[in-house]
DNA sequence: GTTTGATTGTTAGTAACCTTTACTAACGAA
DNA sequence: TTCGTTAGTAAAGGTTACTAACAATCAAAC
């Protein structure tokens, strides 16, 4: 053992041969055993998430894709018929040789999916959806000046709406909620809503006995743009609204965060040319040049048309800039904008995007792709339900 | 199911109602069926961590921390006695009442790891170490001016000699490269060697019939840093030499990025004021501001004390600058830098920690922790360890 | 029209795994 | 000495997934 090794080579120099603390951080969280019952419900999600991913398998079809026996297969899928998740669909049409197999489909309008927004000014928005995530059908309520506990009752109050229109079992409910959102569903901060610490998924849990989900709205698009819109594995969805925030994939996980702020990327600030006062009292932030009050008042002021280009284009370089480092740091492979079409998806676009090339090692992919989202307005109510069928059938 | 959703409210408002369309992305990776053997095999890895992260375990102990019974623990050790792993110390010294306990180890000195760090300027170093991470055999090569597959055969030349100097089996080899590294380990591109689409894995493992892992240098400092270095969940690891390079964890994860390139934030550009002209074409580099050359050659011309801290503190707002959106949006809890002490510790140091702080949303946590690495000259074969251990063993 | 080969899904039996229950060994305290 | 506690082992049992074998069914070849 060289206790001081002695320094060679002109690169990197700092001292002391580490006699590893015994403090070690584990990758395997504590308490994961696996009993053979948990290995049998692993299994199970795995039936499941090849069903939900293609409907109409038989078991022979779910044997070769999940790697396990037609044996053991029949046995987890009379499992999950029992439960009421899988139904049969009949014989398969198609000619060929063999006996016909009986396909498979997940009970996709079986169960229903709560979902709710909390994102709008002066609104909430709910919905009820199947597990396919199609919208069987919408609440609203609008809610101005209401805060605090009363924006929690208000929410309760759709939420109950919402799962009496629902004509199927409810699976569980899923909420997008402005702030910071802990593991635990609580809302540890959210300024427009007058919430602090508020533990919003236990109460809404609680009051209808169903199990509740709550996130941050961003990192629910976030979702909903990975499971329904295509995202890749390492992506951002960027939500620009009165304010702006995102929601980061990583290797196909949605990103926390040290203290549940992934995705706040609002008060960054953007460049080293100053810019305007934000709210928060810094200067040149990123809301200051995005968000869509500011960015609208702009444009009204603007004298002709290229004016407002050139603002909108501002406003992309902007975006553009702040988001290099984490394109290049993160390697993403896709940038996806959340917000209104008509001034996101034209000018701004295409500024942010060549800003992120012309800023980043161009690799031989060319950059990340920059596209909007596809799924509208609807995107974070999407998001919330997938936390759902994530959470309670474990798929995707 | 409505189709056209009527415009309610200021907020976001791009249109469609999404009709999911069937191409889901999923989290389990396809074909993980947990088989009973597949089952066992995670618990002894489970046992295997516990023994690691505190030595000095009984059998009884394991069973109350794993949370599998005394008889499957007993069983599971005694396979791991079995093929050398874990050793018997004798019996727990300290009174109390019942049966003395047996304690047991990881055979820590039982197994060698070897590791090497090519990332030096015309250096190749590589280290022997216990499975703890100490050091206990060095061995270097120099290789100025040799590159492409001559390069190659140096690192197995280096190689062959710290096999033949480990005085234990050698449970595998773990190399940090510079430049970008592929999950199967050829190393896509890195000029400096002269290297594009090299299987470096695959020909050291071939050559010495060895488990072979090659990684990036900044992305094995990264690990290094999380397992021995104490950093946190969440942190990224900035490696400032001839170039500049990072790496991720995020959610206790390394993070690899859409083309494998994650960490490359050397040629991200800074600011929007201009800046020098890097090698790459582009102007204003992080490269340019921070790498060791280019400041060495600002501090000796600057002419007082004065000047010189300026230099440095305009280094670190640089590095600030671009680490302000990536610790924003991923909410990183730590920023951890790895380079010569004497340059990066002070001023360059404090003036980034305060940069930013200051373009960052202030949690209520006071932003991230940012530090130099404990582990001196030593990260990168530290962390090639790591992969070794992680692999072989799956203990971290 | 019959045979052949292929495919599906089920039944029966087996091996692996973890658990429960029960036991022995070993120790401190009363 | 007795009691209570802790460590480790042994035997039996239940769950899980596997292999082997088979009936049902159909297309295609003969």
């Amino acid at each position: 053992m060289t206790p001081q090794g002695t320094r060679q080579g002109p690169g990197l120099a700092t001292e002391r041969t580490a006699p590893p603390t015994r403090r070690f951080a584990s990758v395997v969280r504590a308490g994961s055993r696996v009993t053979p019952e948990r290995a049998r419900s692993h299994n199970r999600v795995l039936v499941l998430q090849e069903l939900y991913r293609s409907e109409g398998l038989s078991r022979a079809d779910l044997a070769r894709a999940v790697g396990l026996t037609r044996v053991t297969i029949s046995d987890l899928v009379a499992d999950l018929i029992e439960d009421g998740l899988v139904i049969e669909l009949g014989l398969r049409a198609d000619a060929r040789p063999g006996k016909p197999a009986t396909l498979l489909d997940i009970n996709r309008k079986g169960f229903a999916v709560v979902a709710l927004d909390l994102s709008y000014d002066n609104l909430f928005r709910g919905v009820v959806t199947d597990l396919d995530g199609t919208v069987l059908h919408r609440e609203h309520v609008e809610v101005v000046d209401v805060t605090g506990t009363d924006a929690v009752e208000a929410v309760a109050a759709l939420l109950d709406r919402l799962v009496a229109a629902a004509q199927a079992p409810v699976l569980g409910v899923g909420v997008g909620s402005p702030g910071i959102v802990d593991d635990a569903g609580t809302v540890l901060s959210a300024p427009n809503l007058g919430w602090a610490d508020v533990p919003l998924q236990g109460a809404l849990a609680e009051r209808t006995g169903l199990p509740v989900l709550v996130a941050n709205d961003a990192n629910a698009a976030a979702l909903a743009e990975r499971t329904f819109g295509g995202a890749q594995e390492d992506a951002i969805l960027v939500r620009v609204g009165r304010g702006v925030g995102a929601g980061l994939i990583v290797g196909g996980r949605l990103v926390r965060g040290a203290h549940s702020a992934a995705g706040e990327l609002g008060h960054v600030v953007v460049g080293t040319d100053g810019g305007e006062v934000c709210a928060c009292g810094k200067t040149g932030c990123l809301e200051t040049w995005l968000a869509i009050p500011r960015l609208q008042a702009r444009l009204e002021a603007a004298e002709d048309a290229d004016t407002r280009r050139a603002a909108l284009a501002a406003a992309g370089e902007r975006l553009g800039i702040s988001l290099a480092p984490v394109v290049g740091a993160l390697n993403l492979g896709e940038v996806v904008l959340s917000g209104p079409l008509d001034l996101l998806g034209g000018d701004l676009l295409e500024s942010t995007a060549e800003t992120i090339r012309s800023r980043t090692m161009a690799d031989s992919h060319g950059g990340p792709a920059v596209r909007m989202t596809t799924l509208g307005r609807d995107i974070v109510v999407l998001g919330a339900a997938v936390m759902v069928l994530t959470g309670q059938l474990g798929v995707f």
